[in-house]
DNA sequence: GGTAGGATAAGCT
DNA sequence: GCTTATCCTACCA
C-alpha cells in the first residue's frame, strides 16, 4: 500500500508540536533496498538557537550541523559518542535550527533484516533508543540532509492512527537544559528507550 | 532487579 | 584536553 510521505508544512510549525504529531507516524528505511519500518512512539524536541541542549544552540553553524538549518522535512543525522548515530527531523522554518529527535520505534516490518544488522535480541531491543533504531535502519551520515518526503528515508502518515495519551519528560542524556519538558512518549507503549 | 564503567571519535574550547 | 542528544557488558543484589 502507498502511503503519503508528512508534507513539508507538516514539519513547518513549532518544534514541540511536531514532536508530538510524529507520534504514532511510520518510519519507513529503503537502506539497500530492504524495506523496514516502524511506528514512532518517542520523540524529543530540540528548539533552536535559544535551546542551550541544541546543536543549533546560538545559531552556530559547523559542518556536523548544517542540515539541521535546511528546510522542514529534511533529516539531520549525526555522529555521536565515537560510535553511535542519531536521526532527527528538521523543523520549522529554513535557517532556524530544531528539529525532532526520533528516539523509538515499535517495528513493523523487516524484522529480518534489523536483525541482521542489530544481532540476535529480543524484539524489544531492536528500536528502543535513538541509536538502536539508527542501525536497525541502516541509518548513517550518508542520508544526513536528505528528504523525508522522497527520500530512501520517508515518514509516512497512518491512516489508523489512534489519539492515545502522551508522556511529557524531560529530555535524556543532556546536560544543559535539563527540566525543559520536551520528551514525547505514547503512554503504556512497551517499545520506549530504556 | 539495578547500575557503573568502558568503547570510541568528532567537535569544541 | 574535555564533552558528548548512547549502548552494552559485567558485576552486585
Amino acid at each position: 500500500m502507498k502511503r503519503a510521505a508528512l508534507p513539508a508544512a507538516f514539519y513547518a510549525r513549532p518544534t514541540s508540536v511536531v514532536a508530538r504529531r510524529l507520534l504514532g507516524q511510520i518510519l519507513i528505511s529503503d537502506v539497500n533496498g530492504r524495506r523496514v519500518a516502524g511506528r514512532i512512539v518517542e520523540t524529543e524536541a530540540y528548539v533552536g538557537p535559544d535551546d542551550p541542549a541544541c546543536h543549533g544552540y546560538r545559531a552556530r553553524r559547523t559542518r556536523r550541523n548544517a542540515s539541521l538549518f535546511g528546510p522542514p522535512g529534511t533529516a539531520y543525522v549525526y555522529f555521536t559518542y565515537g560510535m553511535h548515530w542519531c536521526l532527527n527531523a528538521v523543523t520549522e522554518a529554513v535557517g532556524f535550527p530544531a528539529a525532532v529527535l526520533l528516539r523509538a520505534l515499535e517495528p513493523l516490518t523487516g524484522f529480518a533484516t534489523m536483525r541482521r544488522r542489530r544481532g540476535d535480541v529480543p524484539d524489544r531491543a531492536l528500536c528502543s533508543g535513538p541509536a538502536k533504531l539508527c542501525e536497525a535502519l541502516g541509518v548513517t551520515g550518508r542520508l544526513d540532509g536528505t528528504s523525508l518526503q522522497r527520500g530512501v528515508l520517508r515518514i509516512v502518515r497512518d491512516p489508523s492512527r489512534q489519539r492515545r495519551a502522551i508522556i511529557v519528560t524531560p529530555r535524556v542524556g543532556i546536560s544543559r537544559g535539563v527540566d525543559w519538558p520536551l520528551r514525547f512518549l505514547i503512554a503504556g507503549s512497551p517499545w520506549v528507550s530504556r
